[in-house]
RNA sequence: UCCCCAGUAGCUCAGUUGGUUAGAGCAUUCGACUGUUAAUCGAAGGGUCGUAGGUUCAAGUCCUACCUGGGGAGCCA
């Protein structure tokens, strides 16, 4: 190797004529006698090298025959456009050093593999080009989140990871937490959001959230990522508000700087152009009658289930709003709604192309007596609900929030079938490693 | 926890109403090729058919149990 200078890929083209070093993995190499081919990739892009047996000396050439999948090389050679080259970049060479070498049972291949054989192999199946393009929309989305929140006044606070028993009453991870019993992982910062929207207004919880549920579907994970904004003064109306600028913000945001990473993907752009707001605001109640039309068993009380919100969607391309679900199917936080007790201030938002619930949002009940009694009646522990009850008795106000789930949000954007390949390494109930 | 499905080469799969020596593609190794695009062409190696029983002259194939995994329900984001 001479002084050439070291070049990203993604930067060839501002070299072209010039000697170049580039570092990075063979993803695969092709050979024809006395000339060949090597394609590197370097995270910021891949880029074919070009070896001609005349023109180099034996050991380079030679060389080249040790070069397996995933080897990892520095290469010196001439960057030039070349429109034979995928890309119309390539390097003509003139040296090679082997950095790493990569033995050849490399487990996947240029081919189709299933998903269980991927996911033991995550760490490699990362360098795929697929999965570059899953994780850099992943990144800008949550980019974005921080610039949406950052431009209208929010606060990022960091809620604890470890917690006592509180939340939600789903399956919890426990450990044990030196003399004051079990710990277990946070399934929500939602209740300490609440208490940071009275001291600081407006602010936003972004962290990992855990949920100990025997889910075996395409649509969970028991470590996942969540975005909670809380904001004192806001009812559920203006929740509502806050979800939809706040989900096509994030759509547009990908459509305007990740169109190649879509392209990848291969995802049908036109869908996410459809994301305008207003979404469509449907009442629980309203939304019962829809899926009853449609053949449905659910009746008024129940929760409604995957197939019924798969049933709503289907007739809209944008996200569906179903408010005011009645109390007994929500959690204890939520607001009574004044104009019809049985329910609730709450709302889920539907994403479309059944993708499902990518958020549950509500108005938080402020009134001291009712909240109580909604804690006794399920049963809860109250001395561990002390803290947040001091909120209703020391200047209680109205306020509303949400919780946008990360993963699902990302592969609805991306059009993916499973949410398992929206984060580096995914945690579920058969898989802890890699 | 419940329902459905699957397990055959390193990977993805085929294997007929049970039938004699277990099939393909990719990958790997060797050989040919001076512009390949998941290169192509020729040859070779590679198997406890998830495990354990059972039925049968004969089981990858049928039956039972178990194991492992997938999809879905429930729960939720």
């Amino acid at each position: 190797m001479s002084s050439a200078p070291f070049v990203r890929i993604a930067e060839l083209p501002a070299h072209a004529g010039q000697q170049v070093v580039i570092r990075g993995w063979v993803t695969h190499v092709r050979s024809s006698g006395k000339i060949a081919f090597a394609v590197i990739r370097d995270g910021t892009g891949t880029c074919q090298t070009v070896f001609v047996k005349t023109q180099l000396p034996t050991e380079v050439w030679e060389r080249f025959s040790q070069l397996t999948t995933e080897t990892s090389v520095a290469i010196e050679g001439e960057a030039r456009a070349e429109p034979r080259a995928p890309g119309g970049f390539e390097i003509g060479v003139t040296s090679l050093a082997i950095i790493g070498p990569s033995p050849i049972d490399y487990p996947i291949q240029p081919k189709e593999h299933g998903i269980d054989f991927l996911l033991d192999n995550r760490h490699f199946w990362l360098r795929s080009p697929r999965q570059r393009a899953i994780a850099v929309i992943r990144s800008e989305i949550e980019q974005a989140i921080h610039d949406f929140f950052y431009e209208r006044g929010f606060l990022r606070v960091d809620t604890p990871i470890l917690t006592a028993a509180i939340g939600e009453r789903s399956g919890l991870f426990a450990t044990e937490y030196f003399d004051e019993g079990n710990a277990y992982l946070a399934q929500t910062g939602q209740l300490y959001g609440e208490a940071a929207a009275a001291a600081f207004g407006k602010i936003y919880t972004f962290g990992p959230t855990f949920r100990a549920e025997k889910s075996k579907t395409r649509r969970h994970l028991t470590e996942f990522w969540m975005i909670e904004p809380e904001v004192a003064w806001n009812d559920s109306a203006a929740n509502m508000v806050l979800q939809e600028d706040f989900v096509a913000y994030l759509v547009q945001r990908v459509l305007e700087r990740r169109a190649p990473e879509l392209a990848e993907l291969e995802r049908d752009v036109t869908k996410l152009q459809a994301v305008k707001v207003p979404f469509v605001r449907l009442d629980y109640a309203e939304a019962v009658a829809i899926v009853q039309r449609k053949g449905s068993a659910t009746v008024w009380g129940d929760d409604l289930g995957a197939e019924d919100e798969a049933l709503i969607v289907a007739d809209y391309d944008r996200p569906v709003f179903v408010m005011n679900y009645p109390k007994e199917a929500k959690a204890f936080y939520m607001k009574e709604n004044p104009d019809d007790p049985r329910t609730v201030l709450c709302n889920d938002c539907l994403a479309p192309e059944g993708y499902g619930e990518i958020i549950g949002g509500s108005q938080r009940e402020d009134d001291y007596d009712k909240l109580l009694a909604r804690i006794t009646a399920e049963g809860l522990p109250l001395d561990a609900y002390n803290w947040y009850l001091d909120l209703r008795r020391y200047g209680t106000f109205t306020h509303a929030g949400f919780g946008l789930g990360l993963e699902r949000t990302v592969a609805w954007i991306c059009g993916l079938q499973h949410i398992r390949e929206v984060i580096a390494f995914p945690r579920m109930m058969h898989r802890l490693r890699p």
